[in-house]
DNA sequence: CACAATTCTTGATTTGAATCAATGGCAATC
DNA sequence: GATTGCCATTGATTCAAATCAAGAATTGTG
């Protein structure tokens, strides 16, 4: 590369973040609860699902697939130990970038700090957004709602776990689908 | 002051950003839908709610009291116009500072914008307990956990208000608080 | 390709929170 | 400081989604 990367392709980039390919089979876990979340990771490819166990049920918190970024924000900002699992839903592929090399790239340049804080904002506002799915009273509107705002999720994800992720059950999940 | 403030400090200052003071009275609006928000509140004193409506129910997203700072952060960082109302539910004061007046602190030195940064971590992270607040499925659970977290919010905000926020109807909450 | 395992669908029943309804208590304001 | 509206509580009933239970379909794997 000529230029300075920005935030999102210097993620995906070895030479700039130190960056190292992994190679995940289905179902494996790239974070399970008690660990400290010491990386970032860009999905190159696969798809990979953020949940939390209570009361012996997962509850899917968010979904990544190819090209996103994803990690356990809470243990990766704070150093505490992550209540998450992160796990593979199919063969994936992401490029891991310690969280050093990570801050160091966005701490070293003035036009890197702005784009963190944009990519914060931007995350802030997902988050409302999803509050206002969750907000949602009928399994229906909430359904409508993700659906359209994120079709492709429908391509990518099983629908059990969408279901989880849309506070509802398979059974009320598949009963809406077919009208 | 002598030194340069931090930006919360800043907030409140009316030397720095200009802010305006502004007084309420119970159950006045600082904005309600259809408006660009183009301000960001300091809240010296009082309380406000921020909800939208949706098939004729209130919906409470976030509360705001003495301390903190509220604005409809989706219309304040990308222009569009609200969904939401923020009112106060009792008397209350804020200094209200321009979107202009923020952006031109927050940008004119390094520290400033790294304490941007963190304040939207700080938000991100705060919608991800609300996140997993919404996710918990029995009412009582949610109302333990909000409890546990924020015990002023009870103290600071009516009932009623506090049951929309948790997504259950006050009839719920008020059994669930007599065990 | 075929078998196994997981995921999705469909039906019957249960359950817990919403709704409806009425009363008591508190607080705002005149 | 009285009065009026708002807020919280309590009880009876309804209802929609969860649960339980098979079976069908799809997907992964040897």
């Amino acid at each position: 590369m000529q230029h300075r990367p920005n935030l999102l392709e210097a993620l995906r980039s070895v030479e700039y973040l130190k960056s190292e390919k992994r190679e995940l089979s289905r179902h494996e876990y790239l974070l399970t609860p008690g660990v400290v979340e010491n990386n970032i990771y860009f999905i190159e490819e696969g798809a990979l699902r953020l949940f939390y166990v209570s009361r012996n049920a997962e509850h899917d918190i968010r979904f990544g697939y190819s090209g996103n970024i994803i990690t356990s924000l809470g243990s990766f900002l704070t150093g505490k130990s992550s209540e998450y699992y992160i796990q593979a839903i199919r063969k994936t592929i992401v490029y891991q970038v310690p969280k050093t090399a990570f801050f160091h790239f966005v701490h070293s340049d003035l036009q890197s700090m702005k784009e963190y804080g944009e990519l914060m904002e931007q995350l802030a506002l997902q988050q409302l957004e999803r509050e206002l799915d969750l907000l949602t009273d009928s399994p229906s509107e909430r359904y409508q709602r993700v659906l359209e705002r994120s079709p492709q999720l429908f391509q990518e994800i099983p629908l059990k776990y969408i279901a989880s992720y849309l506070r509802m059950t398979p059974e009320t999940l598949s009963r809406l689908r077919n009208r």
